[in-house]
DNA sequence: TCGCTTATGACCCAAAAGGGTTATTGCCGT
DNA sequence: ACGGCAATAACCCTTTTGGGTCATAAGCGA
């Protein structure tokens, strides 16, 4: 069986040391290489060719979340599995977007590395329990609770979504058979709930609030 | 120390006493009751008190995706954990809208079910493999794509992210030092690149092609 | 150097948006 | 039965929006 081949972004020298010896010297898998920063991406990644990459998020002059990045732009079947202290939000879902396999805490994962490479060789995505929760809470949106928040009411949303498609209060009136004028008091009602000035903004306000 | 607390939805009767001697017959765990649908789940619930479900989605009647719907509107600390033998993303995206806490097919989770539901006990979200993958691949839009699709320029994004906060041509004008019929020259492009005809319909689409 | 794109700006003009005010109807819950 | 709220509608008015047209300067790649 061919081994699994590694390559490694970490700026700690004694970090970026162990790992190498800790998956050196483990059977099935083998260390193309190890760097302590993202600058060359590209040439490292031609030059390793290696199956996964374990790649840091706080590296000097290039982090991991660009890394992920340009690792996944130059070929998207290279796994990356992050490697980090961070758990923060932010940080997570930019590399989730940028294209990360996995994402493992590096206080949780002495001896669950080894377990999480092979998993994510495999087409896996190992992820420290923690994160993974955070990962389904982002698509538990609520659903009724912005609307409930704003106290906006079903004839209201209907609006807003005819708005955000573009219609004028004209247009929107002959669709619901109401007059323009009440399509208007919709909006300057749904304005002043949503505390916005105009139509774009509230469109804006309610997409990413999830009201529409 | 105290069990954890179990519940079962699962239509297949052969499988639920499976499912049940398993888990009654594992140190630390303890079967409040099983169930063949989830008709009455807010009564059960109230009755088992579980600390975690294990939710069928396949059911007569009224399926799991409702089910644990249900159950996080009576009380979310419950935690469900979904086990099934679909694998679609309709059914798994609509799980996880509706708070699940983790997903396992049946196909592969045998000897995995015991440590899934003290994972997910604790707090954790336990998925198959695939499952984590294509929860994953969910966050992985490719960012750039829209804004290459529709040749939006930078000038272009910043107009209209201001356009998305609520101001006008005049205070966007004033923010970029700019006239502000350059404002709406800019607009005017932005409208027939994306194919829109007004402002709110353009935000509409920016925000939802994630080019701002 | 020529053509293309980007960013800039102006003018005319019609349509739409949006603020303020006032009012009626029907429903729901107390 | 009464008050509150959603939905309906009209009027006045100013500002904003957006379509059409024309024009210029900077930068960039073939």
């Amino acid at each position: 069986m061919k081994s699994i081949h590694v390559s490694v972004y970490e700026d700690n020298d004694k970090l970026r040391g162990l790992l190498e010896l800790l998956i050196n010297n483990t059977d099935g898998f083998h260390i193309t290489n190890t760097y302590s920063n993202c600058l060359n991406v590209k040439n490292e990644m031609t030059k390793d060719h290696p199956d996964v990459v374990i790649m840091d998020i706080d590296m000097p002059k290039c982090n991991g979340i660009n890394g992920v990045r340009m690792i996944k732009e130059f070929d998207v079947n290279i796994r990356v599995l992050m490697h980090t202290v961070f758990d923060n939000d932010d940080n997570l879902f930019a590399c989730l977007t940028n294209g990360a396999d996995g994402y493992l805490l590096k206080r949780d994962t002495s001896e669950q590395l080894i377990p999480a490479i092979r998993e994510v060789f495999e087409g896996g995505a190992p992820m420290s329990p923690g994160i993974a929760r955070r990962v389904l809470e982002a698509f538990h949106h609520p659903k009724e609770t912005a609307v409930d928040k704003y106290n906006i009411t079903p004839r209201e949303i209907q609006v807003l979504e005819l708005l955000a498609r573009g219609f004028s209060y004209r247009m929107i009136g002959i669709e619901f058979s109401i007059s323009p004028e009440t399509v208007k008091r919709h909006l300057k009602n749904i304005y002043q709930k949503l505390s916005v000035q105009c139509g774009p903004e509230a469109v804006a306000k309610a997409i990413r609030e999830k009201i529409i």
